[in-house]
DNA sequence: CCTTGACCATGTAGTGACTACAAGGTTTTT
DNA sequence: AAAAACCTTGTAGTCACTACATGGTCAAGG
């Protein structure tokens, strides 16, 4: 299959499926006699399984050691245990601080009555306030870093 | 106050005070004349205020925007209500992916039972089976890509 | 006076996981 | 024959920093 039929398969960009073979994280595969990538059905294994992963929110450099792990079928499953365990420990960790997160954006939410101006804005004013106080997230807490969403199709 | 100091008082680091400055978020303060930075109070309450947002995860153009509302008091401020609204729902909307996959990985968790080579690892077998299932998350749903947690001191 | 160390300056490059071009070649469809 | 849809490579952009290289400035100790 060429790459616009491995998107079809697995709903992954082709720009992503060549951004994880540049990162050695897909095999190269075959070329055809006009330079078209030629893909067989390891590949599409592989990929969906990397997507799996992903959508399991690991980073790219795990799933490269699960796909070591499973290329080299004697090593100690151990390693696969630990690092799902630490994984999910770090999972726990931001849903804790995102669960304090939420909590917080929910009361900032009560404070603007819909008046006029952004100088009588209850919000604003909190957030100012916030700021300056001990009680709030950014004095000694941690807080979640996380950019985007994103879907996988 | 040198950059240092306003480290210090807020805990973010020079570089990132730095960076802000280049970006635009922070107003760049007179220099000594030996070229160093001095701040007055007024950036240490704006620096405060945009840590304080950080906090709350909201991300930098979403701060600018803020920044810009507070420096015009006229504004109109239901602004600050929509941006705070689209974020709750946006961190919402993580929480609850974030759920789902905590449970997943508690699953996955369960499928090793100690067993010596990964070829007989529940956890990889697992994956593998589950990434050319239907039912898995990869398969029409969302997941979020977030990180690292980063530390606020 | 000299050195050491802490501080400050600038600019550039790296992170993760993509995403978006630009510039060109190939194949299929109209 | 022309247009469209596909493929190739390479490079640069995203976000919010972080790290480094290289060099200037300043206060304390010997």
């Amino acid at each position: 299959m060429r790459i616009g039929e491995l998107r079809q398969a697995t709903g992954v960009d082709p720009e992503t499926i060549r951004y994880y073979e540049r990162i050695g994280l897909l095999p190269a595969p075959v070329r055809r006699a006009n330079g078209y990538r030629a893909y067989g059905p390891a590949h599409l294994e592989r990929l969906a399984f990397i997507r799996h992963c992903r959508a399991l929110d690991m980073p790219l450099a795990d799933v490269q050691r699960l796909l070591h792990l499973l290329d080299h079928p004697l090593d100690d499953c151990l390693d696969v245990d630990r690092l799902i365990n630490t994984h999910l420990a770090h999972v726990q960790g931001r849903l804790q601080s995102l669960q304090a997160l939420a909590r917080q954006l929910e009361q900032l939410r009560g404070c603007c009555h819909g008046r006029h101006t952004t100088a009588e804005c209850g919000i604003l004013h909190e957030l100012v306030t916030a700021a300056q106080g001990e009680g709030c997230v950014c004095h000694g807490g941690s807080a979640p870093n996380s950019p985007e969403v994103i879907e996988i199709s």
